[in-house]
DNA sequence: AGGGTCATACGAAAATAATCGTATATTCGG
DNA sequence: CCGAATATACGATTATTTTCGTATGACCCT
């Protein structure tokens, strides 16, 4: 299956295609094991949701040995992208400086120095 | 009902919520008419909405008059941090500059020079 | 070979979200 | 005062997402 061009994977998917952008490659157990470090459901639950996201063709897999192989089959960045839009639409009325502003404030991801430099230049860029 | 310390607003209840916030106090139709215009659903529809976001204190209204009026009763800013932190940490692991960065290159939502400058400012403070 | 382990497939229940129809009450215009 | 319009309440349906039990077959060990 090929990627879809509507991007929308539900919160669990996304869980999954995070993993799955980490490790590239990935079994349903690998996988599993890694979401059991913040929740607590059962593998044939992961499995399952891996098979779904495969039949959507967010992920794909190579099945030609027994314990099949899974990879996102969707661009991280696009997702990001698409995600981050809606949200600037849902979330700060279509101003992505709002945001911007707000995710730049939050005490709790505060960005470093080396990080604020990479915005400077970006910020520069866009001036032009 | 008082503010509910766990915010997770539905898509659904997101769109009303925005609504909410730039109008400040709202009725019903009020609401579903501003929702008619990206949207198309029965007025009963939006009723039932608010209805469950009263009930989950998302909101509050005022139901001495026979027309309700509804206002939120979540914070704007803090929805918006919450909501933001969540997705840098569920879809940019944990770093805002990502997703600061996707968010200024979005070309669907460019940035005018006028917010470059309060970005500017902003990361001018952050700086020191 | 036989039993335990590990894999996928599949159906279906459980949980959550969204939608709307209908009942009923209030208000308003004439 | 009466009918049309408009309001809320509420139950029920539909759609979507998440969860898991069970079946079945492959693999491995002794």
């Amino acid at each position: 299956m090929s990627a879809p061009k509507m991007i929308k994977p539900t919160e669990s998917e996304l869980e999954i295609l995070q993993i799955l952008w980490t490790k590239g490659l990935a079994t349903v157990r690998e996988v599993h094991e890694e979401l059991g470090q913040t929740k607590d459901v059962g593998y044939t639950t992961t499995l399952k949701l891996m098979q779904i996201m495969n039949e959507k063709g967010i992920v794909k897999r190579d099945d030609s040995m027994r314990t099949h192989i899974y990879q996102a089959n969707v661009n991280k960045e696009k997702t990001q992208k698409h995600l981050l839009g809606k949200m600037i639409d849902n979330l700060f009325g279509g101003s992505p400086t709002q945001l911007v502003i707000q995710a730049l404030g939050d005490e709790s991801h505060k960005a470093s120095p080396e990080e604020l430099e990479k915005i400077q230049s970006l910020l520069d860029s866009l001036k032009k």
